[in-house]
DNA sequence: GCAAAAGTGTTCATCATACACCCATGT
DNA sequence: ACATGGGTGTATGATGAACACTTTTGC
C-alpha cells in the first residue's frame, strides 16, 4: 500500500534515500476526492437523535444530509496539510458549534475534556456515490452531551441545520446521497458499543443519575430495562472507579435521585 | 460531505439536476492519493501469521510492508472505476494468489465460498507518513485457511513475500511506513472479533477438529483454554445449526477426532 | 393518601471455570 | 502398557433476568 512504486516514476533507486525524495516528481493520476463526514448523536428526551443539514444546491438539492467537508491536503507533496481526525473536528468545531473557519476551538476543547466522543466509523467510496466524480469519504461519529446541543442549534446560520429522531421522524429513504447507508452504520456502531465501553457518558451532562443513564442506553438500544437490574449493573463502576458520587441530588417530581460523575480514569475506549 | 459545493465552481442552481450534471466541470484542487492496504493473516502450526512484502525501492527501501496498491477511480469522473472492496479483493488476488493483473479470480472465488473472510480496518491517512505524498490508505484484513497458504507462496515472482509470525519472529518497529500501526490494528480487531463471531472458520480447513479450532483460536488470543470447556462452548454451535457433523475423521497419533463442517446459514458478520 | 420513580432483596436459570476421570489410538 | 490427546461428568461461583417490595418525594 502507500504509493506502489509503479505509478510513480522516476525511480533511481540505486542513490539513498534522502537524495531518492529530493529527486521525486509527483505524477498526477486521477485521485478521487477525499472528504470526512459526520453522524453527530445526541440524545434528547429519551430520543436519539442525529443532525443533518439541508442541501442547497445540486446534486441532492432540497435533501437532508451528513454534515462533512473536504480532508485538508495541503498541496499533498511538500505540504501534506491535516490529518483526518483533524479535519473531523474541524469539521464539527465549524459547521457545528459555528467557530470561525480554520477554527477547531470549541469541539477540541470538549473533546479533551471527554463531553463529547469522536470516533473514525467507515469509509466509503462505491463509484457514482456521488455523481459529480469519485468521492472517498471517510465517515466519523460524535456522541454530543444535550446541554451543549444548544450551542449546535446557534452555528446554523444560513444553512438549515435540523436534529432528526432516529426511531421515528427521519424518513432514512429520504437522504442525499449514500448517507442513509452512513447513518444506518454509525447506529449499528453505537449500539454495540455502548454494552462495553463507555461511550454512553459522552450523551450525559456532567453529573447525571443512573436512570438518565439508563434513559440513554433504552434511547441507543431501543428497549427497555429494568430499573433494579440496571443499577447493580452500574454501580458496580462506583466500586471499579468508572464512576463516583457526586454532590446534589437530581430533583424531579418524584423521590430525588443522587448523581453520579464520569471519573476519566479506566476509561474503555 | 461528498464534494462540498464551495468548492465545486460553476453552480448554477436554478436549473434541474441533469442539466446541473451536465454542465458540471470538475475542479482540480490537490487530492491525495487513495490506496488499499491489506494485514493477511493466517494460522499455520498454531501461530499467527502475516503476509508481508519485502519493498524493493524507496522509501523504506528494504524494509516489509503489508501489500497493497491504488484504489482504481477511472479517470475519477464519468467513468468512476471500481469500489474499494473491489480494489481490496483484486490486491489479493493479483498480489497473494497470482492471478494475472486485473483478474480477482481466486479471491472472488474464496471469498463466495466463505473460505477467506476480508473486512474494512481504519482508514490511516497521517500527514507525511509516506514521504513522496499525501497518501490516504484504506486498511483492510483478511483471513486465510492454511490449506490455501501455498497458493499464496506460488504467487511471489519477483518480489520477497513471506509469512511472518506475529507473536515471535516479527520484528514490528522494522516495518515499512506506518505499518507497524497498521498491523497492530489488524491484531486488535481479529482478537476482538473471533469471540463473539464466526470469522476463525476462515482459518480452517473445510472440515476440522474441535481442537483444531481451539488451536486457532489460542493462536489469536494468545492464550490457552481448557480442551473439556472449550469443546462444550461450541458443541453449541452444533445445536444451533452453524456447524455441523461431516464424515471421516482426523487421525492423528492419538484418538482420532470427529471433524465438522461450517454452515453458512447463520453466519454471524 | 396516592402516584411514581428511587432504590433494595430474593429467586432462578444460565454459563464460565476448574478439575477429575474415562476412552481410543499409535508406539 | 503407557503416553497422549479426545471426550464426558460434575461442583462451584458469577452474572443476568424476573419480580416483589420498601422508600421518598410532589401533589
Amino acid at each position: 500500500m502507500n504509493e506502489p512504486d509503479s505509478k510513480l516514476g522516476h525511480e533511481s533507486n540505486d542513490v539513498d534515500e534522502a537524495t531518492f525524495l529530493s529527486n521525486y516528481r509527483h505524477r498526477d493520476y486521477p485521485r478521487p476526492s477525499v472528504t470526512v463526514g459526520l453522524v453527530i448523536f445526541t440524545v434528547v428526551d429519551a430520543d436519539l437523535k442525529v443532525l443533518l443539514i439541508k442541501r442547497l444546491g445540486h446534486p441532492s438539492k432540497g435533501k437532508w444530509a451528513l454534515p462533512g467537508g473536504f480532508l485538508e491536503v495541503g498541496d499533498a507533496v511538500k505540504n501534506q496539510g491535516e490529518s483526518i481526525e483533524k479535519s473531523a473536528i474541524r469539521e464539527l468545531s465549524e459547521e457545528c458549534f459555528g467557530d470561525p473557519e480554520g477554527s477547531s476551538e470549541t469541539a477540541e476543547r470538549l473533546l479533551k475534556d471527554r463531553r463529547i466522543h469522536l470516533e473514525q466509523l467507515y469509509t466509503f467510496g462505491t463509484p457514482y456515490r456521488d455523481p459529480r466524480c469519485r468521492v472517498v469519504t471517510v465517515a466519523h461519529y460524535a456522541l454530543v452531551p444535550p446541554d451543549i446541543v444548544p450551542l449546535v442549534k446557534a452555528g446554523s446560520d444560513a444553512e438549515e441545520v435540523r436534529w432528526f429522531s432516529v426511531a421515528h421522524e427521519l424518513d432514512w429513504e429520504g437522504l442525499a446521497f449514500d448517507h442513509s447507508e452512513i447513518l444506518e452504520k454509525g447506529v449499528e456502531r453505537v449500539r454495540g458499543k455502548i454494552d462495553y465501553s463507555n461511550i454512553a457518558f459522552s450523551l450525559l451532562q456532567p453529573t447525571f443519575s443512573i436512570s438518565e443513564l439508563r434513559s440513554v442506553h433504552e434511547a441507543i438500544k431501543g428497549e427497555v430495562y429494568d430499573p433494579g437490574n440496571f443499577r447493580r449493573r452500574f454501580k458496580r463502576m462506583q466500586t471499579d472507579g468508572i464512576i463516583e458520587s457526586a454532590p446534589g441530588k437530581r430533583v424531579t417530581s418524584t423521590k430525588p435521585a443522587k448523581v453520579y460523575r464520569f471519573v476519566g480514569a479506566g476509561y474503555v475506549e
